[in-house]
RNA sequence: GGGCGAUUAGCUCAGCUGGCUAGAGCGUCUCGUUUACACCGAGAAGGCCGUAGGUUCGAGUCCUACAUCGCCCACCA
């Protein structure tokens, strides 16, 4: 046991061999545990995308909840940490299709199974990397039970809850405006969509004897109606009557019509009503379904105007409205542009292009009802967030939710189990669907053929299925696994994705089981570059921690960023601190190397004396005061009071002033206090285990400590 | 427009329920080649804890305004 150490612990060696260790001993597995480990803990990761490799923010999460892992572990719980990969439906589409891009091609080329295949293959693939990955920053996630959000048991469950949710009326198809990037061809949640303030001109259009503001005038072809405030006396003599007005194609007659809406402040205090292409507009149209025509659309879904536009069929929106303006500036019904309009523009999240509210039918979630429970098991705090302050955020979000549209005109994802009759539905504003399991179904019960029955070719919005993913993993509802771990511990995320991914567990969690799918959320930020910006790979400031465990070792990564973590801050990573923490772990190495220099005097009936009892009483009270740290979420304090005692403590002065006595005559005295130093190392090593694995794990191995077990499942120090 | 957060040493940050003579890492300076470690040790410099009020025996810590920065949410054409 006690062969020489060398003067540095050789991470890029020894890191991967211990992993090895600890896979073979099974106890990742939380059924392999010894005996005593009876209370069940459970993590889930949040599935990594398997279409790119991790980043940065990988890393902290592995490092954050590899940590509570290990410490629940150590704690004697039946820990485990369920590991899975995401297929990330539109994301990894958009990673794929710029890789055929690459090439030369597009997905048009092939056949939808042609291209769903490529994509399979192309995931299973990085998976394998992403696993290797996560292994290399030391996760103890039980691999044998690893989930993709393709396998079918999730596919199942997923088929399963949209069925109960349709049959319980919380989802329907609708007609409505939804969010449409024409670039990606594809409608989006409102949460997928973000706004930029925009300067653009806003254009006062005259409409017969009103004149009006606009910022988009090439919408002009969708208006159905002019609207102004019922109390706006400025306008009263117009409401109800039609208006001739002058257009770029000609005379045109319009009624006008007054709703609330129209804030008679801005601008002229007339609007144009576009239902096809703005919401607001559209809402309008639906209060005077019978004063006004519906949605007009003069934009298709490939971003060009229709052929309402007549002259200008074809054209892209911008160009489109140069053209417009332009015209219409020449046959004199412009009265003014103001320039640098200010207003808000939603973008595209992914490619940052104008969102095009798009007249679609598409499948939405009723969420009122889903938000009801979940508002109350937070304020009741069966669910805890840390930290504490994003509760409000939640509730706000809840308490204003909307309905949420789950169609995805993707190829990449699961398939929505929804057919459609096309004889049945010709012409019906009500469409005959039948919605299944997944299975296929037999005929339809309307016409009783199976001819014309046709899936829907949309596949649903990614975080509908992940929005399943605790009880969905562990086998809803007879599996054992989710008997024993449902609900789970702890779910450890960011911030960012509180709305997408945390409050849809816990509406669909709820919704499917009648549980809350975890007892605490904990939000983690967003890591940043020692000068506090956001990595990105537009800046070239992106850390590949992989190259950082490289060079300094995986311990002193996950180090690093534990202790730059507090909840719903964004941790700052820079270089020099993992550096320090590289040292730190060749300073355990080194008071390792030279307690076992003497290890000869270390005796198991070695009796203690006054100093011996001392020092272990202030580990003892060290490991009290982590061990709240720990409880209480404050791992960064807890990591860094390990450290300090480390270091500053054991190494610089107990060791030190022991030196006298190690290197003295008396041989009694020498082993008394050999015996107690080891021993309080132990300690040391077993406290900082859940942060710095590795290097721990490795030097534990070689004390000479009685009926010694792999660190991994060591007994934590407890008060 | 609404909400949240930040403002503490040169830099990046801790500081939980008020007691701090305010801490850490890195950086700076001085000294030290002691038989664990120079990826080290001993020591030092450096902060009116954003501003202004208030509560209190006592305030980075609680309250109220203000300023600056950041983030999130929001249908004003």
């Amino acid at each position: 046991m006690s062969k020489e150490l060398g003067k540095r612990f050789n991470y890029s060696e020894r890191e991967p061999e211990i992993y090895k260790l600890w896979e073979e001993s099974g106890f990742f597995n939380p059924d392999n545990l010894p005996k005593g480990h009876k209370d069940p803990f459970c993590i889930l990761i949040p599935p990594p995308n398997a279409n790119d490799p991790l980043h940065i923010g990988h890393a902290l999460f592995v490092s954050l909840q590899d940590m509570m892992t290990r410490y629940a572990r150590m704690r004697g719980k039946k820990a485990l940490w369920l590991p899975g990969m995401d297929h990330a439906g539109f994301e990894t589409q958009v990673v794929y299709e710029k890789k055929l891009k690459k090439q030369g091609k597009t997905r048009l080329d092939m056949e939808r199974d042609e291209f769903y295949k490529q994509v399979w293959d192309y995931t299973q693939k990085n998976r394998d990397t992403v696993r290797g990955q996560l292994k290399k920053l030391g996760a103890s996630a039980d691999w044998s039970r690893e989930v993709f959000t393709l396998d079918d048991k999730i596919i199942n469950t997923v088929y399963r809850t949209f069925k109960k949710m349709y049959d319980d009326e919380l989802i329907y198809r609708g007609e409505r405006l939804v969010n449409y990037c024409t670039t990606h061809q594809t409608a989006f949640s409102d949460l997928e969509i973000v706004r930029e303030e925009r300067k653009d001109p806003l254009y006062y259009i005259k409409y017969g004897p009103l004149t009006l503001a606009t910022v988009r005038p090439e919408t002009k072809f969708g208006d159905t109606a002019i609207a102004v405030n019922p109390d706006d006396k400025r306008y009263k003599e117009y409401i109800g009557k039609e208006i001739e007005i002058e257009t770029v194609l000609g005379k045109k007659k319009m009624k006008v019509i007054a709703d609330e809406y129209v804030d008679p402040e801005f601008g002229t205090g007339v609007v144009k009503i576009t239902p096809a292409h703005d919401e607001n507009d559209f809402e309008v149209w639906l209060r005077h379904k019978d004063e006004i025509p519906g949605p007009v659309e003069t934009i298709d879904k490939n971003g060009r105007m229709t052929s309402v536009a007549g002259p200008y069929e074809g054209m892209k929106i911008m160009e489109a409205r140069e053209k417009i303006v332009e015209d219409m500036k020449n046959k004199g019904l412009i009265e003014k542009i103001e320039e640098d309009y200010k207003h808000s523009v939603a973008l595209c999240y992914k490619c940052k292009n104008i969102i095009e509210p798009m007249l679609m039918r598409q499948w939405f979630v009723k969420m009122e009802p889903l938000a009801k429970p979940a508002i109350d098991v937070v304020k009741k705090g069966e669910i805890k967030i840390i930290p504490s302050n994003q509760k409000k955020v939640y509730m706000h979000w809840m308490k204003n939710i909307k309905d949420w549209n789950i169609s995805r005109q993707n190829w990449w994802g699961i398939e929505i189990p929804a057919w459609k009759c096309t004889a049945c539905s010709e012409g019906k504003e009500n469409e005959t669907w039948i919605i299944t399991e997944g299975e296929e179904p037999k005929k339809c019960p309307d016409c009783n053929k199976k001819d014309n029955l046709v899936r829907d070719p949309d596949v649903f919005d990614t975080w509908f299925s992940s929005g399943q993913w605790p009880f969905a993993t562990l086998d809803y509802p007879n599996g054992d696994d989710f008997k024993t771990f449902y609900p789970t511990d702890i779910m450890e995320t960011g911030y960012d994705i509180l709305f997408f991914w945390v409050a849809r567990m816990i509406m669909l969690g709820l919704y499917r089981t009648g549980e809350i799918p975890f007892n605490t959320v904990y939000l983690h930020g967003l890591v940043r570059d020692k000068d506090r910006q956001k990595m990105s790979k537009s800046k070239g400031n992106v850390i590949d921690p992989l190259g950082v465990v490289e060079e300094y070792g995986t311990d002193a990564l996950r180090m690093a960023l534990l202790t730059n973590t507090t909840p719903g801050r964004d941790p700052v990573l820079n270089m020099e601190q993992v550096r320090g923490y590289r040292n730190f772990s060749t300073k355990l190495w080194n008071v390792t190397r030279f307690l076992l220099m003497n290890v000869d005097a270390y005796s198991t009936s070695a009796k203690e004396g006054k100093e011996e009892k001392k020092m272990q009483k202030e580990i003892k009270a060290t490991a009290k005061s982590v061990t709240k740290n720990m409880e209480k979420y404050r791992y960064a304090q807890a990591a860094e009071e390990v450290y300090h005692y480390a270091w500053h403590r054991f190494a610089d002065e107990l060791l030190e002033e022991s030196k006298e006595i190690i290197f003295g005559d008396d041989a009694q005295e020498k082993s008394k206090r050999v015996t107690a130093l080891i021993n309080a190392w132990a300690d040391v090593l077993k406290l900082l285990h859940p942060f710095m694995p590795f290097v721990t794990e490795e030097l534990y191995g070689h004390l000479p400590i009685e009926d010694k077990k792999m660190l991994i499942i060591e007994k934590w120090p407890e008060a």
